[in-house]
DNA sequence: GATGAATGAGTCTTCATTCAT
DNA sequence: GATGAATGAAGACTCATTCAT
């Protein structure tokens, strides 16, 4: 009641905030962010986006100011999503295997869900990202980045693991990611599964 | 012994070698390298290469059919010298602790050694080779993953690691590739201390 | 009545269709046919095309897909007007030496005129075009030259001519082609004089 | 005796002489002939001439200052060696029928002669010289029309033609020169076969 | 005379972006 | 909001020509 939101009804919806993946622009961005994963970004041209959507190239730029923005949005728009549910589910248990259990699967589902297809561009296509952009970003990973070490810190305290941090982080981060680029979801090994390997890996023994 | 034609007098040597870094083509191969590592494959310009090289654009032409060649040229030097010196490291040892710290220290100097940019390309720039340039490089790293696929194998054997070799090293690959991202070879945590804290959160608990 | 859609909303017009000469697509394939004419296909830049329409050179791309399918066109619209208007004329009358005449004119007012400057490049740039591309035009040039065969096999009959029409065509064709490198319409031959010293030449003697 | 040629003995032969078929320069220009004729001037790169005579590119500019200067050279050297056997054959005979049907056997044994490719030349890639080399070949056709111009005068004064030379001639010339692209030197039809059939399409009713 | 690496101007084409309708 | 023609800068690549060896 007291925080009016004043910058709502801007022409340009502001991107930090969720698109309703609904609207014109959701599916924009929806649509980008399959081609820029499956193409890269500068293999994905404008005109692809739009055929994809069904309107003109043109008519991308009443939606965004340009092709790198909608990156940025794209971005943005995953982070926040698996955040958000990263910490719904977080909040169910206290304990730390679990919670562990839960950000790597969440991870690996966010990396491997079709809708979801912007996650992995933020390690893949950051550098697509001018400056200003990426400190936008950033900041945000950055808060993602303490879900993580959050917990790692704690499974540290426990003895569930034993490596700092931060290069444990890092470690897990790139054996997820790159996931992306063998995994398949097809046959006996479920996402389920592939998160209970990965902790198996790398903790708890 | 007295007229050894060591020179073959091809047009455009084969890619299939590798490459004196020190003749004309090794060093456009090395600068080109590290500008696809720096600014990716379609970010980096002919024009890009060939100044920082020294010579003009079209010269390039010269030594590579197209600029893919180049890429493609790249990633099979780098595969072959990574392989090479980790097959002479391999021999040197019968331990497979050792052995499979030997495999973790060599991909890691791969990645960050400033003078075989080519080894990250291997993952980041996969995409930016057609097809047949594809299962050109494939074949090499088939060649060269078995050689990660027999340790772990045995490493599996020994009870030193408890997953299957083919998602363990899926998880390792991601997790040495990523540190090219991330770490810095600035000051107390060399690349060996690196190698080591991997190990250390993969292996042998 | 009411509601006509006369104008396809296709992406870019395919050129099996006469093209309106004064829409912007139809000035940029005049102005090319003219070039190639004057200078060759290969003689010819897109640049130069552009200039001499008024536009961008990138631009030409927003009408043709490239180069060639605008050379393709030009020869698909000039073989389709030609035939348009012989076919007309030829209609005119049943008499075997005035519908030769008219043949013999209609050509050498296609390759003389101007406005169609496509008419000869359909053999002085044949090989400009890619085996696709030929193929298509073939087609049309088959139903062209069958015009001709019908009458020359009916001047035969008539003992008109004492040449088979195969050969008789061949011998007209080239004659007549020819005269765009050497008749200049200036003084007293007319066109019609040509064709008329043309048919003294070969038919009726 | 007494006109002395001095500017015989040129590092590089100037082209208004005939060539030694069998010297570097002469197979160079014989080659350049056959893929000007069979690819185009401009189609035809200097390394493909190069490569079909088994020399670098760069060689090529021992024997030529430039690309149009083997054009040139080409067509100098094939309209000259038109003239010479057309003059021989001329002299045999005073028959007026005889000497025109020598020399539309000639021109076609020109046009259709594998080593002779560049006359056809004369008349495909005019457009390819410069200004100043097209003056020089000019002289050169002048002196060879006029071989024509001869024969058909005498001819119309025999009653044998019915049109003035100089619109026959043209006639005659396009009709041979396009033999080219649809006669087929293969089968029932001879080249002698042909002539007579132009000869009987045209003259002598 | 020959080589072949290098040049550099020039080619076609692409593509994000703009803007009048 | 949408369109689609037009822009114009930039891209990869070509090629006749030069020149030191």
């Amino acid at each position: 009641m007291s925080k009016l939101k004043t910058q709502n009804n801007k022409k340009m919806a502001n991107n930090d905030d969720l698109i309703d993946l609904n609207s014109p622009r959701g599916r924009l961005q929806q649509t980008a962010a399959s081609l820029f994963k499956a193409k890269g970004f500068s293999g994905t041209t404008v005109r692809d986006i739009a055929a994809n959507v069904g309107i003109q190239s043109g008519s991308i730029f009443h939606h965004f100011k340009n092709k790198e923005q909608i990156l940025q949005s794209v971005m943005n728009d995953a982070i926040l999503r698996v955040m958000t549910s990263m910490q719904q589910k977080l909040a169910e248990t206290t304990n730390t295997s679990e919670q562990l259990y839960c950000l790597v699967l969440c991870e690996l589902q966010a990396i491997h869900n079709e809708k979801l297809a912007g996650f992995q561009l933020l390690i893949s296509e950051w550098r697509s990202l001018n400056d200003e952009n990426q400190q936008k970003i950033l900041k945000l990973r950055e808060q993602y980045e303490l879900l993580w070490i959050k917990v790692l810190d704690q499974a540290q305290h426990e003895n569930l693991v034993n490596v700092d941090s931060f290069y444990l982080r890092g470690f897990i981060r790139g054996a997820l990611i790159e996931t992306g680029n063998w995994y398949k979801l097809d046959g006996d090994v479920t996402l389920e599964t592939l998160a209970k390997k990965l902790i198996k890996s790398f903790v708890a023994h």
